[in-house]
DNA sequence: ATATATGCAAACGCTTTGCATAGAG
DNA sequence: CTCTATGCAAAGCGTTTGCATATAT
């Protein structure tokens, strides 16, 4: 090392607090407990997403969102609210191999959005 | 109507000859056979999208690639020469359904993106 | 005359980079 | 002294929009 990465800390806090959030840069730079720049935040994030502690997800309106790199799971795209949602995977390790074995591909990783509505909106 | 969707077509008949492709707007520019300008092109695709006639699909990369909207696939996108290929889906219902039971969200669609290495490359 | 399509140019939104400075070993 | 982190400002890049013009009904 050879300077104290706060802002890195401070994003890993951050998103150990609210573990079930997916967050842009703005929301990372907004929630901060430090004041950070914002390019500061885009390259302590890009940094933990080499390191794979971060995930990275870009969605259809353009925007990244980061999350702690956990254990596998998907997303859900709530259509009300916007949030993205973690769910549980629900690719059958099957049904990869039958693809990869019908049509020749081969299949390192995979990530699935699905769009519906989450609990809360679904209920209102 | 009140004028010939002369680009619109042509990106239709572009499209239905290499009907196995993802295009960019830029390769849609492209690949014409008319000169069109780069906003005319964005705005007829955009129309073709929300007539459903063409789908579009956001990949990590930040740009959006379009193809015929035909019947529901899901892509590979390949880490070698880059091209995301239609791969026929292999989320089975019944795993959709348990979700939604087990988690309380709805669930109305979906977008699988595989990552690995399309047959051609694979081979290589 | 009215309604849609097009081209040009400029704005936009988010991401990324260049460069100089600051802090820790 | 060297190495990484940070801030500031500007550039990049794909997408989108405003506005004037063209074309078919």
């Amino acid at each position: 090392m050879a300077r104290k990465p706060v802002v890195s800390n401070a994003i890993l806090a951050l998103m150990r607090q609210h573990h079930h959030h997916a967050w842009t840069l703005e929301d990372l730079q907004t929630g901060l407990d430090v004041a950070a720049d914002f390019s500061s935040v885009f390259r302590a994030v890009e940094k933990l997403v080499a390191e794979e502690t971060v995930r990275k997800v870009v969605l259809d309106d353009g925007r990244a969102r980061f999350e702690l790199h956990d254990a596998h799971h998907d997303h859900l795209l709530c259509g009300k609210c916007g949030e993205l949602v973690p769910v549980p995977c629900v690719i059958a390790p099957a049904d990869v191999a039958a693809l990869e074995r019908d049509t020749g591909i081969a299949i390192v990783d995979h990530h699935l959005v699905l769009r519906g509505f989450c609990r809360a909106c679904r209920e209102t």
